[in-house]
DNA sequence: GATTTTATGTCAGTGTTGTTGACTTTCCAA
DNA sequence: TTGGAAAGTCAACAACACTGACATAAAATC
């Protein structure tokens, strides 16, 4: 149960030994635990006749208050048309607030009102709640493995981006 | 950098001190891997104007040969006339057989042709050396813990089908 | 100052993938 | 023989992505 295989070489360079089947079941776990950790959003999401890209949305500018268009777009790797969609909903709607830059005004710097943040914390409520009952099913030293094999499977572009919203925050 | 925190009480209830931050992290971690999961199936299919309906047909089709119709649609989660719309396009282009059941007549069972084994193995090569390439980055007691955690983070409903296709295989 | 580039927004059209609802055919089982 | 499950079909629709073309304003550059 607890025995590991021999997974470091004495040249310091370590050999994993991953039959393709190890690997497709990882490929399937990360298929699942999507389902999973986009479920609870989506079902809120539903009741207010919004979809996964509102979210998306609502979440990188809750993240980023003041966030400039271009910057998103670069983040949820979107046409500006995809994107232009879902924003104008959430501003008709009043949960974004538009602000024409100051320093460069051809830039718009986004902003969640007090009703978009409230939708945020509804939607974020329910992802960290499952996000922290995995965390805690799994144990402390699994959430270090979870995140290092993500991280590593990221695109490097993605993954600068990702790492960006990290060091502005906590460690 | 090794240090961990403490995570274990007396008790033997193990206790994970997780900021609103931390899990923030995982959850952004979770949406920028999947983008690079999907990144380079996703390119192939382009090319064959397919898409990821069809990926995920042809991949647990291929994971169990014989599957009938409606165990597809417990595992994928999507109605049977999004999914038949996917099935009937992959028969018309002979990567998929659809074989009238010989116990059950109603039933359907499914099998990849030589044409469509072909176009599995080559997205599941490309899924599998990237994940071949985050495990070997983030070392062999990560994967460990990616695991448990993305089972953790599933549908028990899910689950029960991950497991199943688990069991199918090897450990 | 004129020109080009950048940032943003918009309109129109298209494709994939999902949904509901209604209906038919096949065929097992009570 | 009748009820219901399994499978398939048709139609309509919606979310969300795409491309291409075009407009506007402002910054940057020549």
């Amino acid at each position: 149960m607890t025995e590991t295989r021999p997974s470091a070489l004495p040249g310091g360079q370590s050999l994993l030994f991953l039959t393709d089947e190890q690997l497709r079941k990882g490929i399937e776990a990360m298929f699942f635990a999507y389902r999973g950790f986009t479920a609870d959003p989506d079902r809120i999401l539903e009741e207010k006749s919004y979809g996964r890209a509102h979210h998306r949305a609502i979440h990188f500018i809750s993240r980023s208050p003041g966030t400039t268009v271009n910057n998103l777009l670069s983040i949820l790797g979107v046409t500006k048309q995809s994107l232009n969609r879902v924003l104008r909903t959430l501003i008709e709607d009043g949960l974004v607030e538009s602000r024409v830059g100051t320093r460069d005004k051809r830039e718009r710097h986004l902003f969640l009102t007090d009703v978009g943040e409230a939708l945020e914390r509804e939607l974020s409520d329910a992802q960290r709640t499952r996000m922290r009952a995995a965390y805690r099913e799994a144990g402390p030293e699994a959430v270090q493995g979870f995140r290092a094999v993500l991280e590593a499977m990221m695109d490097p572009e993605l993954r600068r981006h990702f790492n960006r919203l990290k060091e502005a925050q906590d460690g």
